[in-house]
RNA sequence: UCAGUUGGUCGGGCAGUCGCUCCUUUUAGGAGAGGAAAGUCCGGACUCCAUGGAGACACGGUGCCGGAUAACGUCCGGCGAGGGCGACCUUAGGGAAAGUGCCACAGAAAGCAAACCGCCGCGUUUAGCGCGGUAAGGGUGAAAGGGUGCGGUAAGAGCGCACCGCGGAGCUGGCAACAGGUUCGGCAUGGUAAACCCCACCGGGAGCAAAACCAAAUAGGGAUGGCAUAGUACAAGCUUGCUUGUGCGGAUCGGUUUCCAGAUCAGUCAUCCGGGUUGGUUGCAUAAGCCCUCUGGCAACAGAUGGCUCAGAUGAAUGGCUGCCACGCAGAUUUUUCUGCCUUACAGAAUCCGGCUUAUAGACCAACUGACAAU
């Protein structure tokens, strides 16, 4: 798995299909940049969430659970996983539902938003 | 036992499993957030800016004395003043007879003193008025020109005396701040310097996104305008009027300026167009380092022997989950036990140190003080 690093990545994601859960929001979109080293997850919590600590602790239980669903991500896609208040305290079998679900939802949509991308490159 | 003061320490532990960053001797092993890592308020190291030394001016900071320190606005030990029964605490604590300013309201008067009421004397002759003396009393105020007492006086007053305060001189103790006697003066010097100011001491600016190097790419720019466009002597070379070198001279370089030393320069500045502003390495952790013991010092701290190597990320590692224990909280139960929650409060290294300030659930240790009880 890569980690991405630009911001350009993240505005990127950002327009992508996105998803809504209790304790985070996932972005996913596809991309043009060499699938061999796998899908590219971001995070990222914002200082809504709490202090330097707490904004710590959530990226990591977010970096855990993807961690638990690695073989689940595409390769051609990049992921960006944002962080909730409320995944600060929900536990982690929550947590590992919603994203197995999110997921789940997420590769059905992928397919429609594709074909979105194509029909604006034809365009 | 209760109440309190001061200083200090810790701020979850163990195990399993799956991961992350760095290092090494790479089938593996080792290391991996804090007392404040925070606020970025002071002081340094280090780097760059052509600056360095001396003087003057300006600006900013510090401000009892002595010491510690690389340095400090920090720390330690004293002194003075204030508070507390006490342990102890607080303290922006130089100069007000160098000068200027200010002291609202109230009050007669707020600083070369001053007479509103009152008191006393004299004159006039009568609910009083006029002139003079008087700061003891009343009243105002944050503050009324030393305080208390006795004498003195028409009434009063440092007018005189004693004690206290204040000031001058000198003595003793102390490195000093200062303290304690002695003697003289006879009250002169209201407060305010986190008002200007004076005095003493200190201070160049920007900051690791500093800075250096490597690689890739692009460029080695163009246009317009302003200011400069410089000279001179000597030597060498030849192309014989140019080039190079040296000296004198010129310009630029600190917050301003003077002097001395030094550096840079053949163009420079402004505007517009065009191009670029990416990645990596170093800086970057062996240091004003940490621990034990000893020596010197009341202490801050200094010195010596021995031992140790202790995070190094860069969309930024140091974690997720599970089990047990300890502690705390809540509920049920109400001697006990069970369940749940936080796995704890404050809070996450970013070049590195010394401090300050602020946040912090709770636990523990030591010394000391007061009260009560017992001996």
């Amino acid at each position: 798995m890569r980690q991405l690093k630009k911001r350009a990545q993240f505005l990127k994601a950002a327009r992508g299909r996105k998803i809504v859960r209790r304790g985070f929001v996932l972005q996913a979109v596809a991309h043009n940049e060499d699938c061999d080293m796998g899908p590219g997850i971001g995070y990222t919590v914002t200082k809504k969430v709490g202090n330097a600590p707490q904004r710590n602790r959530v990226k990591r239980r977010l970096r855990a659970l993807s961690q638990e669903f690695a073989e689940k991500f595409d390769p051609k896609f990049n992921y960006v996983l944002i962080g909730r208040q409320e995944a600060l305290h929900e536990p982690f079998n929550e947590l590992k539902k919603s994203l197995a679900r999110a997921l789940g939802k997420i590769h059905v949509e992928r397919s429609a938003a594709s074909h979105a991308i194509d029909r604006k490159s034809k365009s």
